[in-house]
DNA sequence: TCGAAGTGGTGAGGTTACCTCACCATGATG
DNA sequence: CATCATGGTGAGGTAACCTCACCACTTCGA
């Protein structure tokens, strides 16, 4: 069994199943797929009049998906559209209170997650390990902020 | 910025979309889904003889599903069935000659892009790299043989 | 100032990759 | 040999995407 080659990426991908296996049970009990929640992430973060379009570039989708996702979530009460005050075309996306505390939760929980399966290595190994992931993800792929997925095109 | 916490979790899962990304990318001349390149894979590992439930059970879908993925890659003339000798009920699945090339292909082009990735690290650091993420996922769910994926229920 | 062109959001309808349920052919068993 | 279990598939459904067409509105140029 050669040491790495591959292997480093199958383990980082086989890591990352893991947690987002985690996430996704985390997740269920309220309902909430994954990329939903990750749009409510983006609302929270981006805040105050976001527009529909920019939360559809933020999680690399077509605007009309976002409207989807939207619907989804107003409909769970956890956002609500308003009308945008300068541009009367657009409307805006807000957290509702529930929504905001919702989003807090999920969040200590991924948080928790993340730290549970990297619990086995000490404080050392764990700050090596963010060393080297990141430098990993520096040195590659300049690509400009947002993150994104990939079906991008 | 917090060394750590989540944020090793996030470094994982980011690196994990860049390989990811870089996975589809590769597939993409040949028409091929990241999928049904994982199935091609476990055709190509377990090999001989391999039944189409098997298969499923190896993908962690569904086994009707499994049809599906196999008729795909069978129009393609990357696989062929053909009955089972012992068992009349069920099907062989086997790689046709092309289907191992570019199997093969694929491989070569999925290990290039993991080490591309990881290019920027010296042999030490890949090394304790992939230590501090085995012991992780070896502390973390000692979740039987097949990785498979999530929606087993 | 008024028509043309661009932009924000959404209705309609398509695709992909899954799913379950029902079914048939076959195998195993009392 | 009747019965039940198992391997594969047809039919039809769902979730999360997509494109195209469209309307309301803004912006811009003559």
């Amino acid at each position: 069994m050669p040491t790495d080659d591959a292997a480093l990426g199958d383990l980082v991908v086989r890591t990352a199943r893991v947690l987002r296996r985690a996430h996704r049970e985390a997740l269920e009990p309220y309902g909430l797929s994954p990329h939903q929640a990750r749009a409510m992430g983006v609302i929270a973060q981006l805040g105050d009049g976001l527009r529909l379009s920019r939360l559809a570039t933020e999680l690399g989708i077509a605007p009309r998906s976002a409207t989807e996702v939207v619907d989804a979530l107003e409909m769970r009460g956890l956002v609500h559209r308003s009308p945008c005050a300068n541009d009367r075309r657009a409307t805006e996306i807000h957290l509702t209170s529930g929504g905001s505390a919702l989003r807090r939760t999920l969040e200590k929980a991924r948080v928790t997650a993340g730290q549970a399966h990297f619990a086995v290595l000490n404080e050392t190994d764990r700050v090596e390990l963010g060393r080297l992931l990141g430098a990993a993800l520096d040195g590659e792929t300049p690509d400009s902020a947002g993150d994104s997925d990939c079906r991008s095109k």
